[in-house]
DNA sequence: ACGAGTAAATC
DNA sequence: GATTTACT
């Protein structure tokens, strides 16, 4: 075998005796006369960090706290932006752990069993405002010693309110301050940092806001127009010795060695440290492939423990460390890893919190996975632009670069094809966070400084949690008590109306059923953020919505028995008030002005969007169980106004002779409408609803199936929207949604009725074609599977079996793993069970009159809108026949 | 741990 | 009719 050096690696810099050369046949001497890696207990000492307290001038960006409860001093992460360092600031605060009780203090005082319990400190009375009942109320705060005692103590009294609420994040409430926010130290506090206010910005608050919205619209501004810090970071993604490709290691058991860990960093850092042991040098070091940029840093390891220590070193390094899917896998499985080689847990910067999720003692961690996890970030912030969390599927779409194609498992591959893999990973890792000039961290401070939660929080929590702090914050800013969520339910009741979908709380929205046909020029007005705007229009929150008051009960909620409150301003109202007007009146508009500089304009563009994440779930969350402030008459009365809204606004647009064709939610589609008529029903909209609508599409023309959510329509430049058809759905076979789309770019060049028997000609053809492929078995499986998610573990399924969970039980049967998330590739087959895992069918398998079915319902709905029957496309005798 | 409504396939 | 999935 070729004696291969390690020149065509080492083309960075060399650096000290971690390097090694190696052969296919096995470790030799180095070729620059250093030796290989011996176990350097000295390493071992060598990441243990300093803590650095900042300095007494500067300013520093507040990250992240970790209060402990029990010395009663909070340890605050602040991130220097003059030396991208991480600093420690202590606060021995005194900050005790407490919970409110509504019983006089001497009572308290007189209940031995809680005066006399070791972890009782002391009773104070504070004054609070109870929303709910819209009075004072005097209560007890109970003071404790230690956190776990909240929980023995609170055993003692029927009802206490703010037990739940974590340290760390009462220690950030009680002393004002905002994560992601600019402060100096000074005299032993933080105090914020105020940002330069461009002149405009301040002045248009008056002109955008109403009077009693200003001073707390001029409070937000700095949380928009502190400029962000611009993290320094490094991501980091690991490579695990695995036999076969479908083998997942376990990061608990830890049990194959770590055999690649690749390091990208966000100042130039990129470096891949690599373990020598005859398990991965037996298929020798390869040649270097384009993949691998040129200068990438590569290291040879021929111990894993003097490995993983320099890892820790390097994480040490940094304030930000990112991964994707770290927290369940890449420092899961070096934590454990770590512990298995008898490193020991002081000599490992990683801690496993109780939820499972990884910290790191210095600086934070960032799991970019569970951040695109999050279905609003995906929908708001994203709009939908990825369907599928993996690095592979989001990385393409941002970057337009995937991950590097393997066919082989990490055991088949030579060290080269292993450093390549994998520092691709790495370097996609960072690259999701620096795209379109640092979007993803812009994104993430903004969220810190609306929601209030530390930057781990914020990229860990989901929405309900973020808006959860955020009106947490306000209500005790404001002296407001936290109220208990059965307290609202006792008060507020449940909800009046009933759901059409069995299952569900109460009525949502309208949806008008359009009549089967094709409709030339046709507009579509809508509402511009709907439910949020009725929220701030209507005064609704949970405690507005049936306030006490007796004057009230006359300002009823349509189609509901409610009522909203007339004396005071709801708190959701004046919050998504205040970030819709930010939204819409000005940073919408700031991100599009011409004249200011392209960072700015981006700046107030991301401003933007994390403000669209917290509106559009404000309504949801009022109407989700799980969520503390649960409240489901403010979330019907939000969905019954929609409906008064949509139905008024019909009635309306008809009276001027309108002709309205579909509608949904807050959409209605209007067939040739003229110009001014357009202009004077949202005209009429604004000054009787006091709500905007808006043209929000103009269609060339629409073709509707006849089904509610079911259309086809070509905008007049050109764009084709497809609408709940199923040759759009993800789960329909590949070779139907060729031929659905090759349908849909026929239909897009139709300009007027008379080009559309040419296009059906066309149609024919397609449908055709389809059907004679199948026919002749011209397809493979993959274009004929379906593709299933399996939304539970196959054990789960106990009322029926659908087809996808057949095939994942076929699939395990065979010893492949399949889980809750996986997708389920599986064709039909004549079998007694009808279907296969396209992992052990035969083409020859195929049960074609069941794909036949498929065409027919795929195409049905896009004839049904063209009024063809699909008897008449088919025409020929030919297919009744193949039909028996 | 955001909501409800619609369509389709399958048991 | 109930369950499950994918979509609005």
């Amino acid at each position: 075998m070729r004696q291969l050096t390690l020149d065509v690696f080492l083309r960075g810099e060399v650096e000290r005796s971690r390097v090694a050369s190696v052969g296919s046949s096995g470790v030799s001497e180095s070729q620059s006369g250093v030796g290989v890696v011996e176990d350097k207990p000295e390493l071992i000492s060598e990441f243990k960090f300093e803590i650095k307290e900042p300095r007494d001038t500067g300013q520093c960006y507040l990250l992240s706290v970790v209060y402990d409860g029990k010395s009663r001093r909070a340890l605050v992460k602040l991130y220097d932006p003059e030396c991208d360092d991480i600093y420690f600031w202590y606060d021995n605060t005194g900050h005790k752990p407490y919970f409110l009780v509504d019983i006089p203090p001497d009572k308290v005082k007189q209940m031995s069993k809680v005066v006399g319990h070791p972890a009782f400190d002391h009773v104070e009375v504070v004054e609070k405002y109870d929303l709910l009942e819209d009075r004072r109320r005097v209560m007890t705060k109970i003071v404790v010693k230690d956190p776990k005692a909240v929980a023995v103590l609170r055993e003692y009294f029927p009802k206490a309110w703010e037990a739940k609420i974590k340290y760390h994040d009462n220690y950030i409430y009680d002393r004002g301050l905002i994560p992601g926010m600019l402060y100096r130290v000074e005299n032993g506090s933080l105090v914020p940092v105020d940002p330069e206010i461009p002149e405009d910005i301040v002045k248009s608050i008056e002109e955008v806001f109403d009077e009693d919205s200003r001073s707390l619209a001029r409070e937000w501004l700095p949380i928009f127009q502190t400029p962000p810090p611009n993290l320094k970071r490094v991501a980091l993604d690991i490579e695990v010795y695995t036999e076969t490709r479908e083998h997942i290691p376990n990061p608990i058991k830890a049990e194959e060695p770590v055999v690649s860990v690749a390091f990208a960093g966000s100042d130039g850092y990129r470096r891949v440290l690599i373990l020598l042991s005859e398990k991965t040098i037996r298929n020798g070091i390869g040649e270097p492939p384009e993949t691998l940029p040129k200068d990438v840093w590569i290291e040879f390891f021929d111990n894993e423990k003097a490995m993983i220590l320099e890892v820790f070193r390097v994480i040490n390094k940094y304030p930000v460390l990112l991964t994707f899917n770290g927290d369940n896998f890449d420092l899961n499985y070096l934590y454990h890893r770590a512990l298995k080689l008898g490193i020991s847990r002081s000599e490992i910067p990683l801690s496993i919190t109780e939820d499972g999720s990884v910290r790191i003692l210095k600086g934070v961690h960032l799991d970019l996975y569970k951040f695109f996890e999050n279905r609003a970030i995906q929908v708001y912030a994203f709009g939908d632009k990825y369907k599928e969390y993996t690095l592979d599927a989001i990385a393409s779409v941002f970057l337009g670069v995937r991950k590097i194609q393997l066919d082989a498992s990490i055991a088949e591959l030579t060290l080269s094809e292993l450093a390549s893999y994998n520092f691709r990973d790495s370097y996609l890792t960072l690259s999701l966070t620096t795209f379109d000039d640092n979007l993803v961290m812009k994104l993430i401070i903004l969220l810190m400084r609306i929601s209030r939660l530390s930057i781990e929080d914020v990229c860990r929590l989901k929405v309900s949690s973020w808006i959860r702090n955020l009106f947490y914050w306000e209500h005790r800013r404001r002296g407001y008590l936290i109220p208990l969520s059965e307290d609202i339910i006792e008060r507020k009741g449940t909800a009046v109306t009933s759901a059409t979908i069995k299952g569900k709380k109460y009525a949502g929205a309208i949806v008008i059923k359009p009549e089967t046909g094709v409709y030339f020029n046709v507009v579509v007005v809508d509402f511009a953020s709907l439910y949020p705007s009725i929220i701030k229009k209507w005064n609704l929150s949970y405690e507005t919505v049936n306030c006490p008051h007796e004057e009230c009960k006359a300002n009823r909620i349509p189609e509901t028995k409610h009522w909203v409150c007339l004396r005071r301003r709801g708190l959701t109202a004046e919050i998504t008030g205040l970030l819709r007007d930010f939204r819409v009146k000005l940073y919408k508009k700031l991100s599009k002005r011409k004249d200011l500089p392209k960072h700015e304009r981006e700046w107030y563009d991301v401003v933007q969007r994390a403000m669209k994440v917290y509106i559009n779930a404000s309504y949801g969350v009022f109407g989700a169980d799980t969520f503390p402030l649960y409240c489901p008459p403010a979330a019907e009365s939000v969905t019954a106004i929609g409906r008064y809204t949509i139905k008024k606004t019909i009635s309306k647009a008809q009276e001027m002779g309108l002709n309205i064709i579909y509608g949904d939610t807050d959409s209605l589609f209007i067939n040739n409408p003229k110009p001014e008529q357009l202009q004077k029903l949202i005209e009429w909209v604004s000054s009787e609803l006091g709500l905007d609508i808006e043209v929000d599409k103009e269609y060339r023309y629409v073709a509707f199936s006849g089904r509610k959510k079911n259309y086809i329509g070509v905008l007049k430049d050109g764009t084709v929207d497809v609408k709940g058809l199923v040759g759009k759905k993800r789960n329909t076979p590949e070779f139907l949604k060729k031929a659905f789309n090759k349908v849909i770019d026929v239909l897009r060049d139709v300009k007027d009725k008379d080009e559309f028997d040419r296009a059906i000609a066309k149609i024919k053809d397609i449908v055709r074609e389809c059907y004679e492929k199948l026919k002749f078995k011209e397809l493979t499986l993959d274009e004929l599977a379906f593709k299933t998610t399996l939304s539970k573990n196959v054990e789960e399924y106990t009322k029926n079996i659908p087809p996808h969970v057949k095939a994942a039980k076929m699939l395990i049967s065979v010893g492949k793993h399949v889980s809750a998330g996986s997708i389920i590739s599986y064709v039909k087959v004549g079998s007694k069970v009808g279907v296969k895992p396209i992992q052990l069918a035969k083409l020859d398998e195929i049960d074609t009159s069941k794909y036949i079915d498929y065409i027919k319902t795929t195409f049905k709905q896009v004839l049904d809108a063209l009024n063809i029957e699909l008897e008449e496309l088919m025409g020929t005798s030919k297919l009744e026949l193949f039909l028996k």
